[in-house]
DNA sequence: CGAGGCCTTGATGCACCTCAACCGACGTGG
DNA sequence: CCACGTCGGTTGAGGTGCATCAAGGCCTCG
């Protein structure tokens, strides 16, 4: 089914940034098929053929890297607006697993094809540049927290960052529920979920956040932050 | 000054891959100021305005983050060919810094000039966009890295990173000088320098590697290998 | 010759991992 | 309906890999 970039309520957050209503139009003639992924189903594996970038539309996403000897690492957590696929394009293969983390909707943007019209619509190839170094940047700020943080301070940094997100798409930056397990926010941020589980405790205790179970509750913002060693949050 | 791309020795690693002698030429005339830059000199800081990506001509570069709080970590080694300043795109401003750590030179690439003819060289377009994946891969790599590897493993992976590299640039992949100190190593691994040194000096135990300060000589590249645990190596 | 930068090595401590027990929620099948 | 297994989460006890602190060696440079 064609799903117009014009009438979407992502228009603000995704690929449409900053183009006129023809633009948006020519580019809504790109983006089509509007996909469902159920909860734990795969939107891509890694090692498959690249041909297109996904928008998510309705969800949320977790990538994971997988290694010969079975390690794995999840490389993100991604939620609405947000392109998936980034990677791919350099070996034209994916090089991470992108599963839903709840029933979600993508929209397929054949990756050919958004370069070809990024030839005649400037302001599209700029601001997809853009996205792109934000992912950069972005892997910039976890590298900096895997290489140098605490255990307390890369889960503070975590929730800030999750409640930035939610907070731009309109929901409470306050109150939120997680859609991953302990187990996967360690795997994201470096540590055992059993280290996660008692780093959440522990800010519970001090009355910063209070958790049930997924349920996730800010209490003290800035407390919060004062706990991330005062770094900026995560892009 | 100007330095024609068409000339240049690194044409097969740097960006005009993939292109033909006009489209050659048309970058060549963009890019323009052949630039040096002192040992332990700015290429650009972390919060300068951004113009311009540069193409490392000769030399080696790090780039390291800062925080707030002081805290300090290098998030990559750069040498010959390798663009730098793609986080820069995203918010017009530098995130980063760069400095050489060797007598180096780089090519200037204005970036909206770029995005200008790349609208007339689609192949240079495309190759743009596989060298920012490129990075988004590469450092997916390193937080894989950061994330689940012990000291050991991470520095073997590190060292079979470089050796890789120098052997696309065609030096050997067996015997090289380490540009950077041990501290910077581990910044960039997330380690401290003695665990470092450490790990330098249990490879030599074991006759994986010689180790003569910064001069490392490979004597058993299979071994080395296993002892990333078998990850393949960064990108 | 002395100072400072870089590296190595040893001793000690601690943050996180590992292993293990337990709990509650949920789904399934007898 | 309850018994049971499974899955995700919490918490405790003990071990370990790396950080920390400290001393000393080598090299360069003023």
């Amino acid at each position: 089914m064609k799903s117009s970039c014009a009438t979407c309520s992502l228009r603000e957050l995704c690929l449409p940034v900053g183009l006129n209503d023809h633009e948006i139009q020519v580019l809504g003639e790109v983006v089509s098929h509007k996909k469902r992924i159920q909860r734990s189903g795969y939107l891509h594996r890694a090692g498959t053929e690249f041909q297109s970038l996904f928008a998510i539309r309705s969800g949320f996403f977790k990538t994971c890297v997988l290694e010969e000897d079975g390690r794995q690492q999840v490389t993100g957590f991604h939620m609405t607006g947000e392109l998936l696929g980034l990677d791919a394009i350099s070996a034209e293969v994916h090089t991470c697993d992108a599963i839903a983390l709840e029933d979600s909707e993508v929209c397929e943007i054949p990756f050919a094809r958004l370069e070809d019209i990024s030839r005649i619509i400037p302001s599209l190839m700029h601001h997809f540049h853009k996205i792109m170094s934000r992912e950069i940047v972005r892997d910039h700020g976890v590298m900096l927290l895997l290489g140098s943080m605490k255990a307390e301070e890369r889960l503070a940094t975590f929730l800030l960052n999750l409640s930035r997100r939610f907070l731009m798409r309109g929901y409470s930056e306050y109150e939120f529920n997680l859609r991953m397990t302990r187990e996967e926010i360690g795997s994201y941020l470096g540590l055992k979920l059993e280290t996660v589980s008692r780093a959440f405790s522990k800010l519970q205790e001090e009355d910063i956040i209070v958790v049930d179970n997924k349920r996730i509750k800010i209490n003290d913002m800035s407390r919060l932050r004062m706990k991330t060693g005062n770094s900026s949050c995560l892009t």
